[in-house]
DNA sequence: ACTCCTCCTG
DNA sequence: CAGGAGGAGT
């Protein structure tokens, strides 16, 4: 079943979130009335609509002037219908009017008389301010004088006008392969899709108001609109040039809305996605919660034999279990179900968490069980939204093999398959994750580090996932790492340990097939670096031509030593027995013996030094036994 | 047929 | 350390 589907929503979504709704070069006088107070209002909408529908009037009024039409008469027109709408504003824009920034922008020249045509600029670009913010009997009529920079910032707010647009359009466009999600959405998912409306909105009426601002800036000096429009028309020939306290004083003017307005815009951000944020953590214990519940119906499918006797009182209370860890999340995804989920509720609870591990000693509540590589509940948004806030929107989620291709959803009969055959087709194990412990309220190795990464995934993607992923790394490689140490100092006492006395010392382990293999093939792991290392130490004394195997020692002290217990017990936080300084002793011997005597051009010579070495093992201390032993 | 082992490879 | 091949033992 493809699970990429909902990575394009989320994808879509948390872009459009995240990114594309990030207001980009802004004219920067809209500040305080456009984005503190209203900014709480919006979650209204009222208020939005009622400032679109204004501005909106005012946008007409703009578009047919055409924008960069130098229509002197056009402009004044919409200069009163600005003045009408805006009036209408709270009283509290005049008193922050961003003339006052202004003033105290160019204060210094407020000491000095100011010549007519300096003081003609500054009435000009008072007036401007003051119809930005919604003065109505503040306007004025300049002298038709711009400066260089006030042009510029005009075509660069146009640009960035139409830089929104485009970048809006297209997480609206990416948001329909989506729909099929969107159907199931929750209310995480509407408040995310709120959110971004709430932002395109403010967008909205961010370029309403930057093109009205515009529009006041073409009233007055309609030449350069033109000129940086079309080029330098001879008709419109820039007649006054700015003088220096011209651009000063737009200069002040400009840094400080600047300023201003993109801290608001960084702001207004910043809220929004905390609160996209904070919403998906909420999902993370979701997650977990909807997760848990399908691993431990898989688990129990393969306990269904042995724990029989178990069974119908088992099945109660595992009903009331699964119920319980699938009440909050079918509620939510009951819409979006699909084969998934139905795995969990179709399959008849067998037996409960407990009966399934008698031996649980660590009483943590259910839903911290380990990472499981989910039977898939369709994937929430949260879920893609988290992933996508980890590793980004191009990591691959769309891809990653929740369960083994021979448990896929489609195939009615997978619900079936006991955990045993699922781990036997294992690729991944447990120790190609994470470096934590976490604690898990399965006891059993039957939902832990032993047999959950036994899942087999495709060309290792699991890995590399998990690699980035640290929750999943806690989640999955709780146990693996304990046991994995556990049996190396139990290498120390036997190094050919029988299934049963495996099945003694792993009393947490839930053995089946697949953990008992397991834990042979660790041990025939164990077993082959020793091998090695004796084979190289015997040929090393014999290169150093040592004659008398009596010279061959193995002490603490001995290099051979240092590598065995580098390897079997790295943290050397556990006393090596000196039973296992004498086995490596003989088996050194043995390898010397048989290399002296040129055994080893026999392709089995090694056999026989197994045959002695495995009557060599010795009791594996009481202490062992316990299954919270380290 | 199944388990366990070694050996080899990655 | 895992996976697989191949062999031996049951």
């Amino acid at each position: 079943m493809n699970l990429s589907l909902p990575d394009q929503t989320m994808h879509s979504s948390s872009e459009s979130c995240l990114e594309d709704d990030k207001p980009e070069v802004i004219l920067p006088c809209f500040r305080r009335n456009m984005y503190e107070e209203p900014l709480a209002a919006y979650s209204n909408g009222s208020i939005i609509s009622q400032l679109l529908r204004k501005t909106i009037h005012n946008k007409r009024a703009i578009d047919d002037n055409h924008f960069y039409l130098s229509n002197s008469v056009a402009a004044a027109d919409s200069g009163q219908e600005d003045q009408s709408s805006i009036s209408s504003k709270d009283s509290t824009v005049e008193a922050i009017s961003p003339s006052d920034h202004v003033s105290t922008g160019v204060s210094p020249e407020e000491d000095h008389p100011l010549p007519d045509h300096l003081q003609a600029k500054r009435a000009r670009v008072e007036n401007i301010i003051r119809v930005m913010a919604g003065s109505p009997n503040s306007r004025q009529h300049g002298d038709g004088e711009r400066c260089d920079t006030d042009a510029r910032e005009m075509r660069e707010a146009r640009e960035s006008c139409r830089e929104n647009k485009r970048k809006q359009r297209l997480p609206q466009h990416q948001e329909k392969p989506g729909s099929s999600c969107n159907d199931n959405c929750n209310t995480k998912e509407e408040e995310c899709h709120k959110l971004k409306e709430q932002l395109h909105s403010m967008q909205r009426l961010l370029r309403q108001l930057q093109e009205k601002f515009l529009q006041v800036y073409s009233q007055e000096d309609p030449e350069f609109v033109v000129r940086e429009a079309a080029g330098a028309d001879s008709e419109h020939d820039i007649i006054g040039k700015s003088t220096d306290a011209c651009y000063i004083k737009s200069q002040n003017l400009q840094e400080t809305l600047k300023q201003e307005l993109s801290k608001a815009v960084n702001d207004c951000i910043d809220k929004v996605f905390k609160k996209v944020s904070s919403s998906t953590d909420m999902d993370i214990s979701h997650q977990q919660r909807v997760c848990s519940t399908p691993e431990i119906q898989i688990s129990l499918g393969a306990d269904r034999k042995s724990l029989a006797p178990d069974h119908s009182q088992a099945e109660e209370i595992s009903k009331s279990r699964s119920s319980e860890l699938c009440e909050s999340s079918e509620a939510q995804t009951s819409q979006d179900q699909t084969e998934a989920l139905s795995l969990v509720v179709r399959k008849p609870p067998v037996t409960q968490v407990s009966s399934v591990t008698p031996t649980v000693k660590r009483p943590y509540p259910v839903h911290q069980t380990p990472f499981q590589f989910s039977y898939a509940p369709p994937l929430h948004e949260s879920h893609i939204l988290e992933h996508l806030l980890k590793y980004g929107p191009h990591s691959n989620f769309g891809t990653l093999p929740c369960m083994p291709p021979s448990m896929d959803r489609t195939s009615p009969d997978s619900v079936d398959l006991s955990w045993d055959a699922v781990a036997m087709r294992s690729k991944v194990t447990s120790s190609h994750f994470g470096h934590h412990h976490r604690p898990s309220s399965m006891g059993a190795v039957g939902v832990d580090g032993l047999c959950l990464p036994h899942v087999k995934m495709e060309s290792g993607e699991l890995q590399s996932l998990a690699e980035r992923n640290p929750y999943m790394s806690l989640n999955i490689s709780f146990g693996s790492r304990s046991h994995l140490k556990k049996a190396k100092l139990m290498f120390f006492y036997t190094r050919y340990p029988s299934s049963n006395v495996l099945k003694t010392f792993f009393p947490d382990v839930k053995f089946n097939r697949c953990i008992t293999s397991q834990l042979i093939k660790w041990f025939s792991n164990f077993r082959e670096f020793y091998y090695i290392q004796m084979e190289k130490f015997a040929r090393q004394a014999i290169a150093e031509g040592v004659h008398d195997v009596k010279d061959i020692t193995v002490s603490r002290d001995s290099e051979l030593f240092r590598a065995l217990n580098m390897h079997y017990n790295k943290a050397n936080d556990f006393h090596v027995p000196d039973r296992f300084l004498e086995v490596a002793e003989i088996t050194l011997h043995e390898f010397y013996n048989a290399i002296s005597a040129t055994k080893d051009s026999d392709s089995s010579w090694k056999k026989a030094i197994y045959k002695v070495i495995c009557k060599l093992d010795s009791e594996i201390p009481e202490e062992f036994k316990t299954s919270s032993y380290l």
